[in-house]
RNA sequence: GGAGAUGUCGCAUAGUUGGUCUAGUGCGCCACAUUGGAAAUGUGGUAUACGGGCAACCGUAUCAAGGGUUCGAAUCCCUUCAUCUCCGCCA
């Protein structure tokens, strides 16, 4: 959420947000609420003081009754304010849970991702000298996957790995753990059930209606809580109504989780192979800093994925992400696709996000900054470490030998014993 | 899941026959004094949010959270949450 302050001192700003990101405007139903809830809160405040006043007076006074029903009567008018801000708090509050954050401006401007745009391209597809399989065929001939099998058990849109090539998922998660680690990252396993408000805390949602969330999110029946979509959601939550010291910032965590997801959006898309799940592994970048170190620590974070690709021997891409693209609670965001040639196309491996201070104000993280005392709220960012399985799918498809082998990517192999390839007839 | 106990200002604690608690004390932290410098010592200070005000500042709220009783609640009642101990179950 935004600060009041700010939509107050700019309302075109917000209004234009709202606009560009296809959110409903509500910024006059804001302006106008909040001057009413700061007059309420005016007229209360001082007739509680009165009151307060009058409390204080009783025990020393000699003829109590009078001021005990002075202090009864000013108890009945508050009351009757009190109910009307009470309600036009609430109001207030779920239209400001509506707004979404302002877009940087350096993002494209555009309805959807049909605005996005390429801003740089790493590495050149392969040229094959042989009809390379999609990745369901490798999966299939190699045996690493066990599809109508794993259907009639589980359902569909859930996947099992077997054998080497669920070998190479732990090796690439592991690999990206340590890389992490190896750049100050602090590695968290982290739950895969929250509460509700937790999910709601992330911002990825508008508004402060829990069931909106219902679409995307698995709810455990029975249960107050629910499967998170992303460790995010959790480390998003890790220092909530703490007041942090500037010296410990920037903090960045390396969050793994399973993570659950309806899919209710994507019917009858990626229905084949294992890109596209309801149950997948991920390790999420996190990072908590100052608002000034954002575009620093988006850098950052951004090179640490394309780290990854160029390590996965992929080839890749980066996006910038167009205002109606990016979501609710973003500030910018960069979508990082790798070459995907069963689809002779780019495919989203990865997304880099600034939230700026949308997160930390429904979390309640702040900072105290060295220099002046004053407590601020600090800056959030995310991106994907590595998703699994979907991060296999390029890696099997590019590296295929025609044998129907798959090449191990160099820094791997340490991982995978010293094997250069897996699969094939061998 | 069952039984019991607990939850106070960064930490540790006092306060639970309702009003002098706008929460005391110790530690920590900051400033100043003292010192050649430090330690020790002394003095003072030490939250957050919101509202009002140009400002100094004033007010309101916060003793886990929410609700109730009362003129008045850290203190009484109810609900929820969390923690600890024991039992059960278990990786």
């Amino acid at each position: 959420m935004l600060d009041i302050k700010f939509i107050r001192e700019n309302p075109d700003t917000v209004k234009n947000a709202c606009r560009t990101k296809n959110f409903p405007d509500v910024v006059d139903d804001i302006l106008s609420l909040d001057v009413r809830v700061r007059e309420l809160k005016t007229i209360t405040q001082t007739k509680t003081a009165e009151k307060n006043k009058i409390s204080r007076e009783i025990p020393t006074a000699t003829d109590k009754a009078p001021l005990i029903t002075k202090s009864k009567q000013i108890s009945d008018e508050i009351a009757a304010d009190l109910a009307e801000l009470t309600d036009k708090e609430a109001l207030l509050n779920d239209l400001l849970h509506r707004v979404p954050q302002i877009p940087d401006a350096s993002a494209p401007v555009g309805a959807d991702d049909s605005a996005n745009i390429e801003i740089r391209r790493v590495g050149t597809p392969r040229n094959f000298d042989f009809t390379p399989r999609p990745q369901w065929e490798l999966l299939e001939m190699n045996g690493w996957w066990m599809p109508e099998k794993i259907a009639g058990i589980c359902g569909t849109r859930v996947y099992a790995l077997a054998g080497e090539l669920a070998e190479l998922s732990l090796a690439i998660q592991t690999y990206v753990i340590q890389k992490l680690i190896s750049k100050g990252f602090k590695y968290i396993e982290c739950p895969s059930i929250s509460k509700p408000q937790t999910i709601f805390n992330a911002g990825h949602f508008m508004g402060s209606d829990l069931s909106v969330m219902n679409n995307d999110v698995f709810m455990l029946t029975d249960t107050d809580r629910c499967l998170t979509g992303t460790a995010e959601i959790v480390l998003n939550s890790l220092h909530s109504d703490e007041i942090l010291s500037e010296n410990e910032l920037p903090i960045k965590y390396a969050g793994f989780s399973p993570c659950f997801r309806k899919e209710a959006g994507a019917a009858g898309r990626d229905t084949r192979g294992i890109v596209r799940v309801h149950q997948f592994n991920k390790v999420e970048q996190y990072v908590f800093c100052k608002p000034e170190q954002s575009d620093e620590m988006h850098e950052h974070l951004l090179s640490n994925l394309c780290e990854v690709m160029e390590d996965l021997e992929l080839p890749y891409r980066v996006i910038a992400n167009s205002t109606g693209d990016m979501g609710f609670n973003k500030v910018k965001m960069n979508d990082v696709e790798a070459w995907f040639p069963s689809e002779n196309a780019y495919r989203e491996l990865g997304s880099c996000s600034s939230i700026g201070q949308f997160q930390a104000r429904r979390t309640n993280t702040r900072y105290r900054e060295n220099a002046t005392g004053e407590v601020k709220f600090v800056a959030t960012l995310n991106n994907t470490g590595i998703a699994l399985p979907r991060a296999l799918v390029p890696v099997i498809e590019n590296h295929q030998n025609a044998d129907g082998s798959v090449n191990i990517p160099k820094k791997l192999q340490p991982l995978m014993g010293g094997r250069t390839k897996i699969g094939g007839k061998h």
